[in-house]
DNA sequence: GTCTATACACCGATAGAC
DNA sequence: GTCTATCGGTGTATAGAC
C-alpha cells in the first residue's frame, strides 16, 4: 500500500535523525565527559538548535536512556557472538567471561559509566531499556549454570571481583592494563574457592549449590 | 598578648562557621543526594544568602573538598581506633579489616560516593585532602605487611573484592546486608588464594611476595 | 511534523554597596 | 562579613513559522 510506504519512509527518516543525535551525544560524551553533555552542544553537533531535540526526545534523560539501551544492546550482541566460541570447560570459561566483560567495560569509559556506575545524578533507566540489561545478565547466568555454577552468593562474589578490578583500572590506571593482568589470578582464586573442577575433570554441580 | 587572643577568637569563630556550613552540606547531601547540593540550599540551611558562602569557601568544589577531607579523617580516626583491637593472626585480621571498611562505607552513602566513587562531575580532591586518603591507605598497607602480605597484585585483588561487594550492596540492596553476609566467604577465598597461613600457623611471607 | 525563537527557573560565580 | 544585583550557563516549556 502507498500509505504504508510513505509512513515507512517517514519513520525511517525519524529513526535516522534519532541515531544521528545519539551518535553526536556519544562523540561529545567521549570528548568532554558523560555528565558534561549539554543539549545545546548536541544540537549544534547535528546542526540544530537545542529545543529542536525535543521533537525527537522528550528530555535529556531520555537521550541518556536511549544511550543506555544502545550500550546494553552492544553488550548483548558482543556476548552472543562471543559465547559461541567460548571454552566449554569451567575454568577457561570463567576466565574468558571475565576477560570479555573487562575488555568491553574498559574500552569505553562513558559507556561503562552509563551502564554500571551511578555517575549521572537523577538518571534512572526506563523499564524498557533496563530489560535489555536484565537479558544480558540472564544470558550470563544461563552460561554459568551450564558449568554447574548456580549459587547466587558465589556468582555475586565473582561479579564483585571483576567489576572491582574494572573500577580500579578505570580510576587508577586509565588506558593501562595493570588490573587486567591480575584478572586470571583473581578468577582462579575464585574458581578454587567455589570448588570448580579442574580443566580435565567433568563439570559438576558447584559445591555451594542448593 | 592581646592581639594574639583577638586573632584567635576571630579564627575560632571563622572555623565554627565553616563547620556549620559543612554540617548543613552533609545533612542536605544525605537528604537529597550528594550531587543535588546547591549553594542556595546550603546557605538557607545556615541562615545566609548563597554569595555569603564565598566568604568561607572559594567555590562549591572547595566545599566538596572539605567534606572529602572530613570523610577521610573520620576513616583515619576510626581505623586507628579499631586497629588496636584487631586480631593478630592473618585470616581473622583480613576478615576484620574487610568488615571494618565495608561497614564504614555502607553506613553513609554520600560519604562513600564522595570518598571512593567518581560521582561528582569535575570534582577532584586537592593535594592536601588527598594526602589524608593516602595516609589511610598507607596505614592499611603497613598493617598488611605485618602479616606478610606485601604483593601489590594480591592487595589490589583484595581491595577490588571488598569494594566490589560494597558497590553491589549500595546499588542493589541499599540498607540491606546481603553482600555483607558474603564478605567472610569472599575474604577466605582470597586468603586461600594467596596462601595465607591458617590461624594456628605462624605468619610468614606471602607466597607471591618479591 | 520539524524546527525556531523566546522565555522561564535554576544553577555557580562575581561585583560592589553597606 | 553579609547583603543585593547581576552575569553567563543550564534543562526545559511552549507558541508559532514553515
Amino acid at each position: 500500500m502507498l500509505g504504508e510506504s510513505i509512513r515507512d519512509r517517514k519513520a525511517e527518516r525519524r529513526e535516522a535523525t534519532r541515531r544521528e543525535i545519539l551518535d553526536a551525544a556519544w562523540t561529545l560524551a567521549r570528548e568532554h565527559g558523560l555528565a558534561q553533555l549539554t543539549l545545546r552542544a548536541v544540537a549544534t553537533e547535528v546542526g540544530m538548535r537545542a529545543p529542536s531535540l525535543y521533537t525527537h526526545f522528550p528530555s535529556k534523560n531520555a537521550i541518556y536512556d536511549a544511550m543506555y539501551g544502545q550500550a546494553w544492546s552492544e553488550c548483548e550482541a558482543i556476548s552472543q557472538r562471543v559465547y559461541d566460541g567460548l571454552p566449554a570447560s569451567p575454568r577457561p570459561l570463567m576466565r574468558a567471561l571475565a576477560r570479555n566483560f573487562f575488555d568491553f567495560s574498559v574500552a569505553d569509559l562513558p559507556r561503562y559509566q552509563l551502564m554500571n556506575q551511578r555517575t549521572l545524578p537523577g538518571f534512572e533507566p526506563s523499564e524498557q531499556t533496563y530489560a535489555v540489561a536484565e537479558r544480558v545478565l540472564r544470558m550470563l547466568l544461563d552460561r554459568l549454570a551450564d558449568i554447574g555454577v548456580t549459587d547466587r552468593g558465589d556468582i555475586e562474589i565473582w561479579m564483585a571481583l571483576v567489576a572491582g578490578l574494572v573500577d580500579q583500572q578505570l580510576a587508577n590506571d586509565p588506558g593501562g592494563d595493570s588490573r587486567r593482568r591480575l584478572l586470571d589470578r583473581a578468577v582462579d582464586m575464585w574458581s578454587d574457592g567455589v570448588g570448580l573442577p579442574e580443566d580435565n575433570e567433568k563439570p559438576r554441580t558447584s559445591r555451594r549449590s542448593r
